[in-house]
DNA sequence: GCGGGACTAGACCAATCGGTCTATTCGCGA
DNA sequence: TCGCGAATAGACCGATTGGTCTAGTCCCGC
């Protein structure tokens, strides 16, 4: 894909953001990420003091980021607010098809973490963020204060339960079916 | 709670229930619930040959005959579908306030396992029993065929989604909101 | 070309993992 | 009361876990 070889630090955080994603915190173990990554374990450590934990952190950082710009190129180009989010549920759709998005990567990265609270205020904070950018959006599209937050804060509910059952069903039209729920 | 002691079987289940709950499959170790189950390991494999792959589907199982339990409360007494999904996710919210249910169950067990796909297969049967539990008071409540088959599964994915970010927000009042967009 | 921090490399460690095995105790039917 | 399978009890095992540590290599300013 890349030709020029990615620096080890964003090989670490990509390939353990995609094994913890599809197998959870604890499934994944440090070796895993190494041999993928083709990285030693002292560079591990010399970018991620913290070692696992810290890896976790800057994974989940990595797929918000991700998931941001999918919001972001779904709402840009739309003229309603419903518009943009048929548009994410489809391009949704098509991540799980392509690439087996098994769940919310966050969920798996931090809702098992060891020193539990940490995660959870990171996942907090990325969720937030994912409401915020949908908001965002709502509101330059026209919608009154209060809809919009209810709306967006629907959108990522919506969202996260059908990613649950769509991977449950190995089906994606789930995720489609979506924007009739908006 | 229980004066005459739990059988070895069943206390197994529920406390591997509730610690795969909270931790996820991997997070939990099987020293975690002997410890807490007070059970030695001879019994383990006595009831569950298979070991943790066996008691994680038990307890899944066990889990999700609650869920159908606390559904079943929700709409037996009510008068429309809407009042009984509302009350459902009344119910929902208070058990997450007082036993600090973290995500859906079947979730955190099934969603992480070995041998992927019995593990998720099971997960996918669960589901389907939950929507079809809901489905069976929606036609009961006087909703239209294809009506109760898209809002069964509506609540559904709102409930999953809505876990999750009270989960993430340490906040049942989502859980309660979403009685608004059922 | 030399000095020094950034980075790579992997051997090594104690702890824990899931699982196996043998010995013992319990509880019920004959 | 005996017999026998169900169940309990926990020592033990190899493999793997996350993490530490030392040595070596690379690259850039001087």
């Amino acid at each position: 894909m890349t030709d020029t070889p990615m620096p080890t630090k964003d090989r670490l955080i990509q390939t353990a953001a995609n094994l913890f994603r599809t197998r959870g915190y604890h499934g994944v173990g440090l070796a895993d990420v190494l041999t993928e990554a083709k990285a030693p374990k002292g560079s591990l450590y010399h970018h991620f003091p913290n070692g696992k934990s810290d890896l976790a952190m800057a994974s989940a950082t990595w797929a918000s980021d991700e998931m941001l710009r999918l919001i972001a190129a779904s709402f840009d180009g739309a003229d309603t607010f419903e518009d943009g989010a048929t548009t994410l549920c489809y391009k949704l759709a098509k991540l799980f098809d392509i690439t087996g998005w098994d769940t919310c990567p966050i969920a798996n990265t931090l809702f098992e973490g060891p020193d539990n609270d940490a995660f959870r205020a990171h996942a907090e904070h990325i969720y937030e963020g994912w409401i915020n950018e949908v908001l965002d959006h709502a509101e330059r599209l026209g919608l009154a204060e209060g809809e919009a937050k209810a709306k967006a804060e629907n959108v990522f509910i919506l969202i996260q339960g059908g990613w649950m059952l769509a991977r449950a069903r190995r089906n994606s039209d789930v995720l489609r079916n979506l924007r009739s729920m908006i």
